[in-house]
RNA sequence: GGGCGCGUAGCUCAACGGUUAGAGCAUCUGCUUUACACGCAGAGGGUUGGGGGUUCGAAUCCCUCCGCGCCCA
C-alpha cells in the first residue's frame, strides 16, 4: 500500500466490480422491506453540476445506508426528454451541420434526428453519475419518452379528459417569440435591465387640451390598451373615474377605471391597462370586463392592431412609437428605470405574456389531496413530510392558490397531445392512435387529424414515481416498491415538480408518491452567488473528482451542509475530504502492516477464545475505550442518517476516526504491537480490536466514501474471515450495517481513559511551554488526593503514559512529594502533575504559566459563585443542574487554592 | 408589498433554554517520532449584528432596529 491515497485507480475498478455482481440491482424479496428512491431525472441534454453532485451524493448515502441495513433498496435512475431544450439543441446542430431548419426537414424526419442525437449524446449525464459512484439500478433506467412512460402519459391525459379536467381555452400564457411556443415558469429567468419609464399623455375626450399622464415601461403595447386605471383613493384622479380618454396615436376611446390594486406611488399613479399583454392587467380586465386586444403575432411582431407599425418587431418598434408620441406632443417625459424583464432560458429573448389557445388542466380538484397529504391528521401523521419541515409552507402556499396548468407546447419533441379531431373540429382524447376511418364518438364523423401540439415535459415527469415502475399496468414492481420513500430535490422545483407529483400520485394511484421530501442545500460560489454559466463561477464536479478523488468530494459536500443552510463552496474545501481519506488510508496501512502474524495467532486459539476476540469482549482499558466509542459512533451515525442529518453523521465518523481511533487508540496500541507490552495475548487482542474497529469504521463510512472503504475492506476481508470464522459478503457495499450493543458503551473505562488523556495533555503542555525537546526524557509524578484516583490508572496505563510522553519515570501516589524544581499542572479534584525539570526549568515561564492558569480558573470560580449565590437559581433550576454546578465549584475552588500555593512557591525562584 | 432564511473566532460553519460558546481552514511555536508533513504536539483568537424584553438562566424564545440572501406578487 502506497503512503499516499491515490483515488484514481480504484474508482472504476470497484464500480465495475459492484455492477458486474449486480449488487445494486433491486431483486424483489418478500422477506425484506423495500426502500425506494426515484432519481429526479436530469435533462437528457444536461451536464452534471455541483447541485447534481450534492443531490445525488445524498441520495446515494441514503441508498447505501438502507441497503446495508437490509432493505431491498431500489434507486431508479433516468432522464427526462426536456422538450424545449432538446429541440433547441438539435435544431442548432442541424443548422450548423447541414444548414437546414426543422421546418425544411419536416416533423417526422426531425424527430428521427432528435432520437439519433439522444442515442449519441443522451447518456452523458448518466455516465457522470456513474463517476460519482451512485448505486443506481441501471437495469431499470428510464427515459420520459420511453414506450412505457409514453403510455402512462396518454393514460393520464385520457383519464383527466374523461373527468372533464382537461380543457382548451384562450388564456394569457408565457410565450417565447423566437421558439414560438408556450413555456413553463421554470424556463423563465428574470433579468434586471436598465430601461426607461415613459410618461405618456392620454387626452381626455371632452377636454382634449387636458390629459392624464400614464407611466409605462412598454409604450409599444399601448395599441392594446383598453383602459387607464387609477386608485380610487387617489385624490388626484378620483373625479376622473368614469371619464373617457383618447388612446394616443389610434384615438380609440378608453375609460378611466378606479381599481384599488393600483399603486399610488408608482409613476403618476395612473397606469395603462393592457389585458392581453400583462398578467396583472389580464386579471384587471376580467374584473372590469374590459375587451382584450392582442397586438402581437406569434413571432413577436406587432399585428394589424398597431396600424402603421404593424409588422415591426415589438422591441424595435418601441423607438418609432415613442418618436410618434413625441411628434404628436403626447410624450410628457422620460426617466431612467431599472426593472425585471422575464427572459426565456432557451432563446434568451424576452418572454411575452401572450393570449393564445392552449390546453389546460384544471388543478383545483387535484390540489385537495396534495394539501391534505402534508398536513398532520388527527393522529399527527403526515403522508408526506418535508425535510427541513419549513418547505411545506412553500408547497402549501402554491397549492392553495394553484392556477390551471398550461400543458400544451408548440414543439415537435415531446408527447404529442392524444387528441383527434373530426372535420368540424370536434375533439376526442384517445389512448391509442385511431385506425383510419374511426368515427368521433359524439358527432359520428371520421377523425381526420391529431392535435399538432405536444405536452409540457412536466406532464410526463409528474408521473415519474409510478410510471417508472410500470403504471398504468399493475406490475409486481409497482406493488412492491411503491409508494417510494425518499425524494431529494432542489427547492426551485417544489411546486413545478414535487407538488405535481403528489397531485398525480393521489389522482392516479390513490397514494402518496413518496413519504419524505428532502430539500437539499443550494450550492453557491465563495461569495454566496448562485453558480451559473453566465457568471462563469461554476465548479465542475467532474474536475473536482479528477483532482481530489470522488470519495473526498462525496465526504466534503455533506459535511458542508448543515440542516437546510446553503453551501458556500470553493475548490479548496475539498482538501478536508481529501485529507481525511488520506488519514484513513494511512491508519489502515498501519493496521494491515501490523497483522502479518494475525491469522497464525488466531489459529492457535481455542474456538471460545477466538469468539471472545471476534465479539470484542475485551478487558484492557484502551480496548474498552475504543469499543465504547465505536458503539457511541454507531448510535450517533445511525441516528443522524435516519433523520437525514448528513453533516452530523459525517461529522461523527470524522471525529471518531481522527480523534479517537487515530490520535489515541493507534498510538496507545503501538507499545503492544512493537515492544511486546503486555505479552502475546495483549498483542493479539490489540490486533483483533484494530481489525474490529476498522471494520466498523469502514461500514459506517461506506455510504459517504464507497471507494476507499471498499478498497481497504477488501484487504481486511480475509482477516475478518479468520477472526470471525465465517465468510464475509463479497463486498462492503452489501455488508451489514453495524449494530450498536448498548451495554457495550464501557462508560467506566471511558472515564478512566479520559483521565489518562488529561494527564498526558498536561504533560505535553508542560513540554511545549517549557520548550523541552521531545527527545529529552523527563520525570513526572501524579500526586493524587485519594486512592481512588490512583486506581484510575493501572500499571499498564502508567506504562502507556510513560511511553507516550517519553518519561524516564512516572509514578502516581496519594500525596506524592513535589520535586524541588518542578512544573506543576493542577487537575480537577486536587490532583496534580509534577514534572521534575531540574536544570531545564525556567521559573519565569513557569510563573507565567501558573498565573495564566489561575486567571482562567478564578474566572470560572467567579462565574459559578455568582450563579450559586442567586437564590432563585438554586430554588428554580433543576436540582441536577444545581448539584453539578456545586460540585464543579468545589473542584475549582480546590484547584484555585492549589495553583495559588504553587505560585507562591515559584515566585521567589522566578527572580 | 407578503413569506422564508441568515448575521457566532480573520474565513466557512456547529452548538435546537442549562459545564468556562466548539470544529475545519487560516495564524503563531516546536517536531523529518519506524501509518500519515494531505502529518504530530501545543498555543493564541469571541461584547454570539445593535437595543429592549421573557426566564433562576438566552447565541438559542419574544419585540424592535440595522445589514444580507432567496421565493412569491
Amino acid at each position: 500500500m502506497p503512503p499516499r491515497f491515490a483515488p484514481g485507480t480504484m474508482e472504476s475498478k470497484w464500480y465495475t466490480f459492484w455492477n458486474e455482481h449486480d449488487l445494486f440491482k433491486a431483486v424483489r424479496d418478500i422477506r425484506k422491506k423495500p426502500y425506494t428512491i426515484m432519481i429526479p431525472p436530469p435533462n437528457v441534454t444536461g451536464a452534471l453540476h455541483m447541485g447534481h453532485a450534492l443531490n445525488n451524493t445524498l441520495q446515494d448515502i441514503v441508498a447505501r445506508f438502507k441497503r446495508m441495513q437490509g432493505f431491498c433498496t431500489l434507486w431508479l435512475p433516468g432522464t427526462d426528454h426536456a422538450g424545449i431544450a432538446t429541440q433547441a439543441v438539435v435544431e442548432k446542430k442541424l443548422l450548423k451541420d447541414k444548414g437546414i431548419t426543422r421546418n425544411e426537414l419536416g416533423r417526422e424526419a426531425f424527430l428521427k434526428e432528435v432520437w439519433a442525437w439522444k442515442e449519441e449524446y443522451g447518456n452523458r449525464i448518466l455516465n457522470q453519475l456513474r463517476r460519482l459512484g451512485t448505486s443506481c439500478d441501471w437495469s431499470r433506467t428510464r427515459f420520459t419518452m420511453d414506450e412505457g412512460l409514453t403510455r402512462a402519459v396518454r393514460e393520464s391525459f385520457v383519464r383527466l379528459w374523461e373527468k372533464g379536467l382537461i380543457y382548451r381555452g384562450t388564456r394569457l400564457i408565457n410565450w417565447d417569440c423566437k421558439l414560438e411556443t408556450a413555456i413553463s415558469d421554470d424556463e423563465i429567468e428574470t433579468t434586471e435591465l436598465r430601461g426607461h419609464l415613459w410618461y405618456i399623455k392620454y387626452p381626455l375626450k371632452d377636454t382634449p387640451e387636458k390629459s392624464v399622464v400614464v407611466a409605462t415601461t412598454r409604450p409599444e403595447t399601448l395599441f392594446g390598451d383598453t383602459a387607464v386605471a387609477v386608485n380610487p383613493h387617489d385624490e388626484r384622479y378620483s373625479n376622473h373615474i368614469g371619464k373617457t380618454l383618447l388612446l394616443p396615436i389610434l384615438g380609440r376611446e378608453i375609460p378611466i377605471i378606479g381599481d384599488e390594486t393600483v399603486a399610488k406611488d408608482f409613476g403618476t399613479g395612473a397606469v395603462k391597462v393592457t389585458p392581453a399583454h400583462d398578467f396583472n392587467d389580464y386579471e384587471r380586465g376580467q374584473r372590469f370586463s374590459l375587451p382584450m386586444i392582442n397586438v402581437l403575432n406569434r413571432d413577436g411582431t406587432l399585428n394589424e392592431q398597431a396600424g402603421a407599425f404593424a409588422g415591426q418587431d415589438r422591441i424595435k418598434a418601441r423607438k418609432p412609437v415613442v418618436e410618434e408620441l413625441d411628434r404628436l406632443g403626447l410624450l410628457d417625459r422620460v426617466e431612467d428605470h431599472t426593472h425585471n424583464v422575464p427572459h426565456s432560458d432557451r432563446s434568451k429573448t424576452p418572454v411575452e405574456p401572450y393570449l393564445s389557445d392552449q390546453w389546460f388542466v384544471a388543478m383545483k380538484p387535484l390540489a385537495q389531496p396534495a394539501i391534505a397529504a402534508v398536513k398532520a391528521d388527527a393522529a399527527g401523521k403526515r403522508a408526506v413530510t418535508f425535510v427541513p419541515e419549513r418547505w411545506d409552507k412553500v408547497y402549501l402556499g402554491w397549492l392553495e392558490k394553484v392556477r390551471d396548468w398550461c400543458i400544451s407546447r408548440q414543439l415537435w419533441w415531446g408527447h404529442r397531445i392524444p387528441v383527434w379531431y373530426d372535420a368540424d373540429g370536434n375533439s376526442v382524447a384517445l389512448r391509442e392512435e385511431p385506425a383510419p376511418g374511426t368515427l368521433h364518438p359524439k358527432s359520428g364523423k371520421p377523425l381526420v387529424r391529431q392535435d399538432e401540439d405536444v405536452l409540457d415535459t412536466w406532464a410526463s415527469s409528474w408521473l415519474w414515481p409510478f410510471s417508472t415502475l410500470g403504471w398504468p399496468d399493475k406490475t409486481a414492481d409497482l406493488d412492491y416498491f411503491y409508494p417510494t420513500h425518499f425524494l431529494s430535490t432542489d427547492r426551485g422545483i417544489i411546486y413545478l415538480w414535487v407538488a405535481r407529483m403528489v397531485m398525480a400520485a393521489f389522482e392516479f394511484t390513490a397514494e402518496q408518491p413518496f413519504s419524505t421530501v428532502y430539500i437539499h442545500a443550494t450550492v453557491l460560489d465563495e461569495q454566496g452567488r448562485r453558480m451559473s454559466k453566465s457568471l462563469g463561477n461554476g465548479i465542475d464536479p467532474i474536475d473536482m473528482i479528477d483532482k481530489w478523488g470522488v470519495d473526498a468530494v462525496r465526504l466534503t459536500l455533506p459535511l458542508l451542509t448543515s440542516e437546510g443552510q446553503d453551501i458556500k463552496l470553493s475548490e479548496s474545501k475539498f482538501e478536508m475530504g481529501r485529507n481525511f481519506c488520506n488519514k484513513l488510508w494511512n491508519a489502515s496501512r498501519f493496521v494491515l502492516t501490523n497483522l502479518a502474524d494475525f491469522e497464525a495467532s488466531l489459529a492457535a486459539l481455542t474456538p471460545t477464545e477466538r469468539a471472545q476476540l471476534a465479539e470484542g469482549n475485551v478487558t484492557e482499558l484502551e480496548d474498552c475505550f475504543i469499543e465504547g466509542r465505536l458503539t457511541a459512533a454507531i448510535v450517533d451515525v445511525t441516528d443522524a442518517l435516519e433523520r437525514f442529518r448528513f453533516n452530523e453523521a459525517g461529522q461523527a465518523i470524522y471525529r471518531f476516526v481522527w480523534d479517537d481511533y487515530c490520535d489515541w487508540y493507534l498510538e496507545v496500541s503501538k507499545p503492544r504491537l512493537y515492544e511486546g507490552k503486555g505479552g502475546e495475548k495483549s498483542r493479539l487482542t490489540a490486533q483483533a480490536t484494530l481489525v474490529r474497529v476498522l471494520d466498523g469504521i469502514l461500514r459506517l463510512l461506506h455510504p459517504y466514501c464507497p471507494f476507499i472503504t471498499e478498497e481497504i475492506w477488501q484487504n481486511l476481508r480475509p482477516l475478518l474471515a479468520a477472526l470471525r470464522g465465517d465468510t464475509p459478503p463479497i463486498a462492503l457495499a452489501i455488508a451489514a450495517w453495524p449494530k450498536a450493543v448498548k451495554d457495550r458503551l464501557f462508560a467506566d473505562a471511558t472515564r478512566r481513559f479520559e483521565y489518562m488523556q488529561q494527564v498526558m495533555r498536561a504533560l505535553r503542555n508542560v513540554r511545549a511551554e517549557h520548550q523541552i525537546e521531545p527527545k529529552t526524557q523527563i520525570h513526572a509524578t501524579l500526586r493524587a488526593s485519594d486512592a481512588q484516583t490512583v486506581a484510575m490508572l493501572g500499571r499498564s496505563e502508567q506504562e502507556t503514559i510513560r511511553k507516550m510522553a517519553n518519561l524516564s519515570r512516572f509514578e502516581a501516589a496519594v500525596g506524592a512529594a513535589k520535586p524541588q524544581a518542578a512544573a506543576t499542572v493542577v487537575l480537577g479534584g486536587g490532583n496534580e502533575v509534577y514534572v521534575d525539570l531540574a536544570g531545564l526549568i525556567d521559573f519565569k515561564m513557569e510563573l507565567l504559566r501558573l498565573e495564566a492558569n489561575r486567571a482562567k480558573v478564578a474566572d470560572g470560580v467567579g462565574k459559578l459563585k455568582t450563579k450559586l449565590e442567586n437564590l432563585s437559581y438554586v430554588e428554580r433550576a433543576p436540582k441536577e443542574v444545581v448539584a453539578r454546578d456545586r460540585e464543579k465549584l468545589s473542584e475549582l475552588v480546590v484547584e484555585l487554592q492549589r495553583i495559588e500555593k504553587h505560585i507562591e512557591e515559584v515566585r521567589p525562584l522566578a527572580k
